[in-house]
DNA sequence: CTGAACTTTCAAAAGTATTTGAAAGTATGC
DNA sequence: GCATACTTTCAAATACTTTTGAAAGTTCAG
C-alpha cells in the first residue's frame, strides 16, 4: 500500500469512528491528519488536504484546541498560524476522557443525585422501582467517575514523572 | 419532586445522554422508560408514554433487542407482546461494551493492522511519522481491546457465580 | 378459511447537524 | 495610517438522521 492511499484510509477511518462517538466527522479527520503529519500544518494546508472550506476548518480546529488535542504553533518569521496535534495516543485518550467526563458524566451525576429525592410511598411499586433504578444507576455512575478519575490521574503522573526525568 | 416529574426528567436526561453517545434519542428514552417501570410495557404503552409513533417504537425496540438490552416478554393469555429492560446497570454496561467493541473497536483494529504495511523508505519523514503514529495507535487499540474484554468477562463470571449460588 | 388483533415496513416529511463562502474583523509591517 | 495577510463569523444551503402513519404483512382463534 502506498503512503497516500494509507493516509487517506486512516483519515477516513478515524473520521467515521469519531462520528460514531458523537464527535463531528471533520473534527476527527483534522485530528487524524495532524496526528500523522511530521510537521505542523496551516489552515490552508488542512483545507487543501481534506477539501473543506475555510470556515469549517477554522471552527473545527478551534474545537480541537478547546479539547486540548491540538495546539497553535507559531513558526518564527511566518505570519500564518500552524497547528499540530498531540501524537502520544495515551495522552490523547486521557484528554478525551477528561473532556467527556466533564461534559457528560458530571452533569448526569448531578441529575441523578436530585432524582433520588423523589417523594412517595415506597410501598407503591412504581415509586419503589424508580427509586431502586436511580439508586443503582447512581452507584454505578459514581464508580465510573472514580475509575475515570484514576485513569486521568495516571496520565498526569506519567507526565510529571517524565518531566522530572528530563530535568534530573 | 413528584414521581411523574422525576420519571420525565430521567427519561429526557438518559435520552440526551444517548444522543451524545451516537445512540438515537428515542432508543435511549425507550430504554430509560423500561428500566424504571416495574412491569413490562406493550408497544402501545411506550407510544403513549413517550408520544411517539408506532413505526418509531417498533424500530427502536427492535434495535434495543439487537443490543441485548431489552427482551420480549409474553404474558400468558395475552396476544400482545410486552417488553422489559435489563435492570442491572452493571449488566447493561457490559452489554453495551460488548456491542460497541464488536461494532467499533474490532473493525478499527483490523484496519490498523493493514495500515502498518505501508510501503516506503523510513528515512522519508512522512513515511516515518505515519508508521510511528499507526504503530502507537495500534498498540493502544490492542491494550484497550484487552481491557474491554476483561471488563466484559468480569460480568460473565459475576453472572455465573451468582447463578451458581442460586443452585448451591 | 376468515377476520380481528397485532406487528412490521417504507416512502415522504420534519427535524438536526454540518458546511460553505463571502463579508467583517484583526494584526502586522512599512 | 493604510495596505496586506491572515483569521473569524454567520446566514443560507446542503446533507444527514429521525419520525410519521398509512398500508402491507403476520398470526391465530374460531
Amino acid at each position: 500500500m502506498k503512503l497516500t492511499e494509507a493516509k487517506a484510509q486512516f483519515i477516513q477511518t478515524w473520521g467515521s469512528l469519531g462520528a460514531q462517538w458523537g464527535i463531528n466527522r471533520t473534527m476527527a479527520q483534522i485530528h487524524a491528519l495532524l496526528m500523522i503529519m511530521p510537521d505542523p500544518l496551516s489552515a490552508e494546508d488542512i483545507m487543501a488536504e481534506l477539501n473543506i472550506s475555510r470556515g469549517n476548518t477554522n471552527m473545527n480546529v478551534r474545537e480541537l484546541i478547546n479539547w486540548g488535542l491540538v495546539e497553535r504553533v507559531l513558526i518564527p518569521g511566518e505570519r500564518k498560524e500552524y497547528f499540530s496535534a498531540e501524537k502520544d495516543i495515551w495522552k490523547v485518550a486521557t484528554d478525551i476522557a477528561r473532556e467527556r467526563k466533564r461534559r457528560e458524566l458530571d452533569p448526569i451525576i448531578k441529575t441523578l443525585n436530585q432524582l433520588q429525592e423523589v417523594e412517595g410511598d415506597t410501598k407503591d411499586k412504581h415509586v419503589k422501582a424508580f427509586k431502586d433504578s436511580i439508586h443503582n444507576i447512581n452507584k454505578f455512575a459514581h464508580q465510573t467517575d472514580k475509575t475515570i478519575s484514576t485513569f486521568i490521574k495516571s496520565e498526569e503522573s506519567w507526565f510529571y514523572s517524565t518531566l522530572l526525568k528530563l530535568f534530573k
